[in-house]
DNA sequence: ACCCTATTTCGACGATCGTGGAAGGACCGT
DNA sequence: ACGGTCCTTCCACGATCGTCGAAATAGGGT
């Protein structure tokens, strides 16, 4: 991921409407969730809300599908993958000694119950 | 990492200014680069760039420190840690199927010659 | 005390953003 | 074809942001 789509991302997710409703719909996955949903279940007018959503397409990070008369909004999460790996890796760059804690705090997400396979 | 302060921070870097010199900051470390070679390395007049560094650091992604004349800034690593959990679990919340592709985008930075400790 | 350097703060400007009323468009049932 | 539902687009408003000249603050050297 590019620095400017990476702006794009992030300016997207750094408003409480526009974030809530992206975990929103990360909460709904994968079944997905329409526009009219969203919005009455953050209460907020349509239209705006039409308008964040459009705004967090537009960064990659929900797609919208048509289902007869609503619009199905679903959660890209290898968006998310590829703007949390930009941040690592921005530390990373060329110094991986800044990188092992980082990557540490990933690991128990990955395996709650116990340890043992390939990963982790 | 509260909502709240998750939004200063995805504000702070969702700035093409701003990102670029937290950037720079970050591959400074640990020494750390004063407020006016910053500006001067991208080429940004020295009270714009003070303004951003200032939002940089209210955020709490940098840290800053008198040291005689100059004001030396360097980048807290906890925060980039710290901004990166928080989108990475606000996917895994509740559903951790779909950390894991997640968590294996980082594992090889951990471990860029082999695999086979405890934690990767 | 004075000047010089380094940085921040103040103030103002245009630009972009968040919001929502109103109108427009797409789809379905009858 | 018509009304109803769902969503988007258009438009305008106030609010916030990014930028930078100018002034203010902090520190060191002489």
């Amino acid at each position: 991921m590019e620095s400017t789509n990476a702006i794009d991302v992030l300016a997207a997710l750094a408003q409480p409407t526009r974030l809530e409703a992206f975990r929103l719909v990360m909460q709904h996955e994968p079944h997905g969730l329409p526009a009219g949903e969203v919005a009455r279940l953050l209460d907020v007018p349509q239209n705006t809300m039409s308008t964040h959503l459009a705004i967090l397409a537009r960064a990659g990070l929900i797609s919208s599908e048509r289902q007869s008369r609503s619009i199905v909004y679903r959660a890209e999460i290898d968006t998310v993958r590829q703007i949390a790996s930009f941040l690592v890796n921005d530390c990373c760059g060329g110094r991986p000694e800044l990188c092992e804690p980082l990557v540490a705090e990933f690991t128990p997400c990955c395996t709650p119950k116990e340890a043992g396979n390939a990963c982790c």
